[in-house]
DNA sequence: AAAGCCGATCAATCATAGTC
DNA sequence: AGACTATGATTGATCGGCTT
């Protein structure tokens, strides 16, 4: 009913895309937290800043990331690997650094 | 949803081929969390109700608000930013819609007005350009 | 106890950007 | 150029928690 309904009232034009990096941080954080993709407050003003956007397009990003990838998992199959084999890569690094460390300073 | 106890903390997945689950939070479709044991109409005070055809799921399709409804609340929130109990009956039965979705409506735009104030307010000194 | 509000989220949809 | 897909934003409606 009423095709056209507004055409005003509609600020959702000109949209832009996030730049890729952004993109990169949002996911490294969504596939790294998967069973429970919910960032709090802080960490989405902390992502935010980090990339470069306001809070509330983190907030959207997330809700419509969760959405689209429990509508169709399959599809996001790939991205999910990728990413996860990312984390798995820093936090591999993470592990070496702490290993050296306690080396050095141990009894 | 009590989260099903995670045995597994932190595994080392190695191969880049797997570590694919089904959290909770990708089921669900919400408006099924509380699942009491009988089925009833929720308990709603708003008359004018209109249960879907027949019966079965409770839907509540997404509704799409008429430009004259939308127009209305909208000049009514401008007025109230929030309303009264015989005004939102009166608004109920002009824009041929339920209390409920009334209400819910100005919840909604309460929100949004804040949300909006939020983005303003903090302009350093630079102007809007335009390509 | 019930009704309303808030904050977060969901889910459907809109409109545009990007791809082929 | 046009169809199709990806993606950011909007919004009616729900859920849980807290207040009146």
């Amino acid at each position: 009913v009423m095709i056209l309904r507004s055409r005003f009232l509609d600020a959702r034009r000109k949209r832009r895309n996030f730049s890729k990096q952004a993109t990169e941080i949002l996911n490294e954080y969504f596939y790294s937290h998967l069973s429970n993709p919910y960032p709090s407050e802080e960490a989405k003003e902390e992502l935010a800043k980090k990339c470069s956007i306001t809070v509330s397009q983190v907030s959207n990003w997330f809700g419509n990331k969760r959405i689209r990838y429990k509508k169709n998992i399959g599809k996001f199959q790939e991205e999910a690997n990728l990413y996860a084999a990312k984390t798995a890569v820093t936090a591999a690094h993470a592990v070496a650094a702490a290993v050296q460390n306690n080396q050095t300073n141990s009894p | 949803n009590p989260a099903p106890a995670n045995p597994t903390k932190s595994p080392a997945l190695n191969s880049p081929t797997m570590s694919k689950q089904i959290f909770p939070w990708m089921k669900e479709s919400r408006q099924n969390t509380k699942q009491k044991t009988s089925s009833s109409s929720s308990g709603e005070s708003c008359a004018g109700d209109k249960s879907p055809p027949g019966q079965a799921s409770s839907k509540r399709a997404r509704t799409a608000y008429t430009s004259a409804q939308l127009v209305e609340l909208e000049k009514e929130f401008h007025f109230n930013r929030y309303l009264c109990r015989p005004r939102r009956v009166e608004m109920a039965n002009l824009l041929n819609l339920t209390e409920r979705q009334i209400k819910i409506w100005f919840q909604n735009r309460r929100m949004k007005y804040k949300k909006d104030q939020k983005g303003k307010g903090m302009m350093t000194s630079s102007g809007g350009q335009s390509p």
